[in-house]
DNA sequence: GATTATACATACCGACGTGTATGAATTTTA
DNA sequence: TAAAATTCATACACGTCGGTATGTATAATC
């Protein structure tokens, strides 16, 4: 029963949605191909059709909603000559935000945190594109520091390099802390007051 | 063949170690029986003699080194009328080496971090022992900011919970880092400026 | 309108992994 | 020293999951 091929867009499409969702809820590795089809009244043949195995959807996945989340990253900041430091925090804030409201794109960081052990099949294939955004992300905030820093909003002597991995080591704290639910205090929170007492000690006294 | 009871709890310490090596080296569910056997010539049998299944193989682990962790860290802080700040930074220091110094305990820190799927079965057994050690952690965080508030150290207008919340969030996003080997600069100098530019924003001025 | 390619469903195979039942050799115990 | 308990090894039963081979209805193509 061959369908028309928007009908075939729109399985794939459910496909890789229920294969999130049940990596979300249960792990990658406790996940089937059986489940995936049965939850949208397909089987497995039909997921087969689509993806070769397990690793292939997850990379569809992170094709799809990490380019997703780039580009809706890209867009919130303002040029360099307008640049503050309250942008950066309100950039990084965004983000968190759009992480919480959008269910899609929280299951899928959740299941990249948490649902998923790093075995050597998914490492290789993976592994790089994740890098790859983390690396964008460094180098985004390390272009904002450096830019502020030539401004003279911040301090000359201050290893800019260091006060980054801080910034990354909170952003990346506190989303995780998010993620697994064990915050008292709550992420916006965190980041606003975290960032701002840093930036009260690196940045140039009036 | 019946060996000595020396000999079977050494065993029964082999099969805890190679089981460890396994769910660190290729994840939690892709470890079996069969392998963890074979890796210290032995079988099945001796393994499903010592352990119902695999969620008891974890707790045995989070039970003895959950518990070695944390009696190494009590012992390392002063008692409270000397203590400093540097203190705290300290003792998150010495937490961090001593991760990376102890194979054993880095590879049960990685296992519990990054190759470990949040399933049902997984979670109700071990999720609470975790949340204990966090609550420890965090409640120790605590307990030295509020004795160094009311010593003067810290102003009084401080939100001590926020601060506790920052500290903790960069040391598990420190921590992340480290584990995933994605830093640039590493855990120490993360800690040791984080915590240091903290302290400078919320210490009393002199 | 005949052919071909597509979009699945169905059926099946084989490997593997969990769990158990049983056996055998010692050690411990009484 | 005989009985009983321990410490494993061996063997097997069972379900499950990944992967493939095949069938089939229908859409696209010409």
């Amino acid at each position: 029963m061959r369908r028309t091929k928007e009908d075939a867009e729109q399985t794939k499409e459910s496909i890789l949605l229920s294969a999130m969702n049940l990596f979300y809820e249960k792990g990658y590795s406790k996940t089937t191909f059986d489940e995936i089809a049965k939850r949208i009244n397909l089987t497995k043949g039909a997921v087969y059709w689509y993806f070769r195995n397990k690793p292939d959807i997850v990379a569809a996945l992170i094709n799809r909603y990490v380019r997703e989340f780039l580009e809706k990253q890209v867009q919130t900041l303002p040029a360099d000559k307008d640049l503050t430091f309250d942008d950066l925090i309100n950039f990084v804030l965004r983000n968190g935000r759009f992480i919480q409201k959008d269910e899609r794109i929280y299951k899928f960081v959740f299941f990249v945190s948490c649902q998923m052990e790093w075995s050597e099949a998914i490492l290789t294939k993976i592994s790089p594109m994740i890098e790859e955004t983390k690396k964008y992300s460094r180098n985004l905030y390390y272009h904002c520091l450096e830019v502020l820093q030539q401004k003279g909003e911040i301090k000359k002597d201050v290893d800019i390099k260091v006060v980054n991995e801080i910034l990354i080591t909170m952003y990346g704290g506190a989303l995780e802390a998010f993620l697994t639910k064990r915050a008292d205090v709550d992420f916006d929170t965190v980041i606003k007051n975290g960032f701002n007492l840093i930036y009260d000690g690196i940045k140039t006294e009036r």
